[in-house]
DNA sequence: GCAAGGTC
């Protein structure tokens, strides 16, 4: 058997397909991994890397002693499979195998994976033949002459990536470590260094930096309207920018009729269409339709997968000789764009456009199937469209245009005017995305005189550099080497998770800067893309084999000591520097009590806003717990109290937006305010200026300290306390109200618990009691359907009674028993007789007697006879003995209060009938026989 | 709990 292992799933796939030509091809699972076989051949895809580099065992706790963020340096490596599933299935394949043939990506990260394959073939095949096949697309000739001409796996070149992959996580898990550990950070507050993701923070700090420090200059612009033919023109003064004011309004009044003609010029420029998309080109483009880098990258995967466009991941912006291009026209043929490509056949330029970068791994990104807008929904679509439209516009030809450029004299003041008129559209009549800005001028002759309409010095002020969108970040990163056109956009993901960077375009949070400042302090290396450039000269070395993989470890190794003398030296004022800088992201403004700092706290669950004076100052304001999002601070402030807004952040829903936490607490506070029958705006204006926002801080001050606060007489101010507290026993009871509507209504779509209770409330039902005595249609009409409403008033009173019965002083466990006798209300306890409650419940009905008598006297209710246990058992046997009178019989005897032969003797049978149900003729019966 | 690189 010959085994053939692909990068990925799908180009093992088509592999096999060109491979096996006319032959079929099995798709067979194992284990939900797909192999391709034909003839004697099976061809098995991975997943990029399916192992991954670690350390080995012993390194797993931060804080040990010995094993020290330093030791990593020197720790040994291992490599553990990740994709256990494939490793699994090559390893069973290779055992039977009498060839393998590496057939992975050409590239670098290619031949290592190759390398990966390798040995775990070698682990359980230590003799099989492997060999390689290297192609740069996956095309019918490529692949066969590939697998014609199949050539050995290229140790040196897998080397590269091996040194790549050591130096990488020394690097970043031994600085992370040491500078998570330094800040006191740990969990989802790690701080994470590595040799991308720190040069890229670096550049966005740097950035802001600018941005905070720039300076701007005023400057002038000098222009006049002029006109000819009835067409406004605008001139400019040759001069351009004024830095010099007088300068400037000497040409403003030097400007004077006439105003002449002194040159026309007309020139050509040809408009190049553009280059073919490589993953970068084609983010940028992306992200002017509004798309995000990631989400551009995801739909772009997603059309691949589907075989709408080639591989989306290349650096490549040359199309390959091996390509198909008229193939590709012609599966464009007949769909939205017929018209467009046969534009195209019609006037195809005679060789594509061609961009700066060749490489050999894949492609540029090109349309692969025809598609329709319904298939693909817009999002897909507006993507798709982007690179079809892309891959016409490479084979059309360039956009011409005329040029004119004019020279005018105003009194010796120079003055100048460009115009530009498309004369020939070419790419552009189907790449739509740039706009191409026409501006044509009247036919001006040379020493014509015009009319000065206007003339116009406006000031301006120089700008500070842009921060980076996404898009541009990218750009950069790829100018600078860092990252791969496959995890650039997967950085900046990185920084916003780890909270580095917010906001687009991208701003550095503190956390963001305090990183980058403590490492351009002690670790400079890990922060500048120098570090890149430098290990790719190594890697490169490593190919030729003029280095060693090793020898470029250990000098890494060696470099990463030396920085580490420096950052333990200074650990603890590393930490501490950060934890200051990071301090003040809590830090939300000044406290309206005492003035100083307030700050998000964080205890365990719940979160709130605490002032930094505690316990001196307990100003505080409350927050919902962090199940609803973590809380934090933004860049707004509130122009009233000076205080930065909150937002509650949650993985995977929106974000809630507080709001400046000082008028929120102020308004929903409000209404509870106004529960007290003597609150006016004017009192609540005084409450507040004393900072005194909720009924529970009224109802806990003293009388005293009261009465100053609103301005009353201490009688006032007590009568202020007592309705406070008549507040808050509302509020409580409508809290508990809540608790309870959550805890028995099902959440389902549509229908929210803030909505049922906020109808309930509205229909005058406060508080659990008020539900329980409340009709089916008050719940109904707050959105419960007649089953959820019969349950939830069965609940709310089952509550009551168990409440009621409580108070009365009936222990809990009775209480149970009670309640599973199905006489579980304050009235059974009132009306229903002790003989039945204890054949009920099985509870001694001495003991039923002493929970009836607490019942009734804390109802105000007659307290019935006590019944002895012995009296029960007595009269139960008196009655057994009746004929007629079995057991059943007894118990519902009970009901009316009969347990014995003389209360039955004196009974009244028609009471007894109506009671029990039992016959009349047979309570005569009974009682004639007693008589 | 750490990096960066593949791929999904």
């Amino acid at each position: 058997m010959h085994l053939i292992i692909a990068e990925k799933n799908i180009s093992a796939n088509r592999i096999a397909q060109i491979l096996a030509g006319n032959e079929k091809v099995r798709a067979s699972k194992d284990g939900n991994v797909s192999a391709y076989s034909f003839d004697t051949k099976t061809v098995v895809g991975l997943k990029g890397h399916v192992v991954e580099v670690d350390f080995e065992p012993g390194y797993t706790n931060w804080r040990s002693e010995v094993h020290t963020p330093r030791s990593l340096i020197d720790a040994g490596t291992i490599k553990k499979p990740t994709e256990k599933k494939i490793v699994g299935l090559i390893q069973k394949l290779s055992k039977k195998a009498e060839l393998v043939t590496i057939a992975t990506d050409f590239d670098t990260e290619g031949e290592l994976i190759g390398k990966e394959a390798y040995e775990l073939v070698r682990a359980v095949n230590p003799t099989v033949r492997i060999n390689r096949a290297r192609f740069s697309a996956i095309t019918p000739p490529e692949i066969r002459s590939a697998f014609e001409n199949l050539a050995e796996l290229d140790f040196a070149l897998a080397a590269a990536g091996e040194a790549r992959q050591a130096v990488d996580l020394m690097w970043g898990a031994s600085l992370t470590r040491f500078i998570s550990l330094a800040a006191r950070r740990g969990g989802k507050n790690i701080l994470s260094v590595g040799r991308v993701q720190s040069p890229t923070l670096a550049m966005i700090v740097e950035r802001e930096r600018e941005i905070e420090s720039f300076v701007p200059q005023t400057y002038w612009m000098l222009s006049l309207a002029t006109e000819k033919d009835g067409m406004p023109v605008e001139a400019r003064h040759t001069a351009g920018r004024f830095t010099d004011h007088d300068a400037a309004l000497a040409a403003e009044v030097g400007t004077k009729e006439p105003l002449v003609v002194t040159d026309v010029k007309e020139g050509q420029k040809t408009d190049r269409a553009p280059t073919p998309f490589d993953t970068t080109t084609f983010i940028v483009a992306a992200s002017r339709l509004g798309l995000s880098a990631a989400n551009a990258m995801r739909i772009a995967e997603d059309l691949y997968m589907n075989g709408y466009i080639s591989y989306p991941r290349t650096d490549n912006t040359v199309y390959p000789k091996s390509l198909n291009l008229n193939g590709i026209l012609d599966t464009l043929k007949g769909g939205v764009f017929d018209a467009d490509v046969t534009w195209v056949q019609k006037n195809r330029r005679p060789v594509p456009t061609r961009g700066k970068k060749e490489s050999t791994d894949h492609p540029p990104i090109h349309p692969a199937g025809a598609a329709t807008r319904e298939a693909l929904g817009p999002d897909r679509w507006k993507v798709y469209e982007l690179v079809v439209r892309r891959f016409l516009a490479t084979l059309s030809p360039d956009a011409t245009w005329t040029t004119t450029k004019c020279l005018f004299d105003a009194s010796g003041q120079p003055y100048t005017a460009t115009g530009g008129r498309l004369i020939s559209s070419g790419w552009r009549r189907i790449y739509p995305y740039s706009e191409a800005k026409e501006n044509v001028l009247p036919a001006f002759v040379p020493g014509e005189k015009l009319p000065i309409k206007n003339v116009n010095l406006e000031e301006k002020q120089t700008q500070p550099p842009a921060r980076y969108s996404q898009s541009r970040l990218i750009q950069v990163m790829e100018e600078l080497g860092l990252g791969t056109k496959s995890t650039r956009h997967e950085v900046i993901g990185k920084l916003i998770s780890r909270r580095y960077v917010e906001g687009n375009p991208l701003r550095p949070t503190l956390v963001g800067r305090a990183v980058i400042d403590a490492l351009d302090n002690h670790a400079e290396t890990i922060t500048e893309p120098e570090m890149t450039r430098t290990l790719e000269e190594h890697m490169q070395l490593i190919k030729q084999s003029q280095r060693s993989r090793d020898d470029v470890i250990a000098e890494s190794r060696e470099m990463l000591h030396r920085v580490f003398d420096g950052l333990e030296a200074h650990e603890k004022e590393i930490g501490e520097e950060i934890m200051e800088q990071t301090a003040e992201e809590h830090t939300v403004g000044p406290c309206p009590v005492c003035g100083q700092d307030l700050r998000i706290r964080h205890i365990g669950v719940s979160q709130f806003i605490g002032c930094t004076g505690y316990p001196e100052c307990r100003f505080n304001i409350s927050l919902p717990g962090s199940t609803w999002g973590k809380a934090i601070r933004t860049e707004e402030v509130c122009e009233k109290h000076g205080l930065a807004h909150v937002r509650l952040i949650r993985k995977g829903s929106p974000p809630w937006t507080i709001g400046c936490p000082l008028c929120s607490h102020i308004a929903s506070n409000v209404e509870a305010l106004r529960m007290m029958p003597s609150m006016t705006d004017d009192l609540m204006q005084r409450l507040h200026a004393h900072h005194i926002y909720t009924v529970s801080e009224i109802a806990g001050m003293q009388p005293r300290e009261l009465a100053k606060a609103a301005g009353v007489d201490a009688g006032e101010a007590a009568r202020l306390t007592d309705e406070a507290e008549g507040a808050l026993e509302i509020l409580r009871r409508r809290s508990e109200l809540r608790k309870f509507v959550r805890k028995v209504v099902p959440p389902r779509k549509g229908r929210s618990h803030a909505k049922i209770i906020r109808s309930l409330l509205d229909q005058g039902v406060g508080d659990i009691r008020a539900l329980a005595r409340a009709e089916p249609a008050v719940v109904k009409k707050a959105g419960i359907g007649d089953a959820g409403a019969a349950e939830l008033l069965g609940a709310a009173r089952g509550l009551c009674n168990e409440r009621a019965l409580r108070e009365a002083g009936v222990p809990a466990v009775s209480l149970k028993k009670y309640q599973a006798g199905g006489v579980g209300s304050p009235d059974d306890f009132c009306y229903l007789p002790i003989p039945y409650l204890a054949s009920k419940t099985g509870i001694n009905p001495e003991t039923v007697h002493k929970h009836v008598d607490l019942v009734c006297r804390h109802l105000g209710r007659p307290v019935p006879e006590k019944i002895t246990r012995a009296a029960l058992e007595r009269g139960r046997k008196e009655l057994l003995e009746v004929p007629g009178i079995g057991e059943a019989t007894v118990d519902r005897l009970y009901l009316a209060g009969i347990y014995d032969a003389a209360t039955l003797r004196e009974a009244d049978p028609e009471k007894v009938a109506s009671i029990t149900g039992i016959a009349r003729a047979r309570l005569h019966d009974y009682i004639s026989h007693l008589k």
